[in-house]
DNA sequence: TCCCAGGTCTATG
DNA sequence: CATAGACATGGG
């Protein structure tokens, strides 16, 4: 047990106070968990953990835009949509070409669900969908208590010396997920923390002085 | 001009 | 198993 995965939650939340992942129609909604609040939603969700692989927000954002103008951020549209359509729509998010067909994959897979919550296993059985964007799916679109690894969560653990930089995926999430309670609120708040702490102190400049400036974090992480 | 962004897939050893 | 290369647009 590491109390400081604990402590830097805790840190976090009164740095920078609560975050109101995940976007959901096309805004913010902060400190309030309760979207999705119908399919629709859910399936927005599921498309933007999609597009936003390796991908800046700001460009899924313009894709989602481009999917909602043809009334199309829905799963039995996109089914109707010729694949070049659905590439040019989401053309901004990059990765056009195998994110249209991981889109296509995904509604196909969302629509014969029936409004069944998919297993973690079936998740990753489609196309275009690793650990992340599973459980990204999981915890925003399902509500579903699995914490979510990204690239920024992971280099903020190895730097603060709670994870080798080799550890894997699963390695990372059950370090969090052994050290909290399952509480999806907290799981989505924690992540989206990590996140805004990354942008702010890890990524671009600031990660190449990452071995010179003091985190914060750094005291909490016994 | 070059690096980076809320990864995943495929091929190779 | 683990690692490299491919995938592509837009902003700093």
């Amino acid at each position: 047990m590491d109390k400081g995965i604990i402590a830097i939650y805790e840190a976090l939340l009164d740095a920078y106070g609560p975050q109101g992942w995940w976007p959901v129609a096309g805004s913010y909604h902060q400190g309030d968990y309760g979207y999705p609040r119908n399919e629709k939603e859910a399936f927005e969700i599921i498309a933007g953990a999609v597009l936003t692989q390796n991908t800046a927000w700001t460009s899924v954002e313009r894709a989602l835009e481009n999917l909602r103008g043809i009334d199309a951020l829905d799963p039995h549209k996109i089914l109707t949509l010729s694949l070049d359509v659905l590439k040019s729509a989401i053309r901004p998010a990059g990765f056009f070409n195998q994110k249209a067909i991981y889109l296509m994959e995904m509604a196909d897979f969302f629509v014969g669900l029936k409004g069944r919550t998919p297993s973690r296993k079936e998740l990753m059985s489609v196309k275009g969908v690793g650990n992340e964007t599973a459980d990204s799916i999981l915890l925003y679109a399902y509500k579903r208590p699995e914490f979510v690894i990204d690239a920024y969560t992971k280099r903020i653990v190895t730097s603060l010396g709670l994870a080798e930089r080799k550890a894997g995926y699963m390695e990372l999430k059950n370090l969090f997920e052994s050290n909290l309670p399952g509480d999806v609120a907290l799981y989505q708040e924690y992540h989206a923390l990590l996140v805004e702490h990354a942008k702010r102190f890890y990524s671009g400049k600031a990660r190449e002085s990452s071995g010179v400036f003091v985190d914060f974090l750094r005291d909490l992480s016994y």
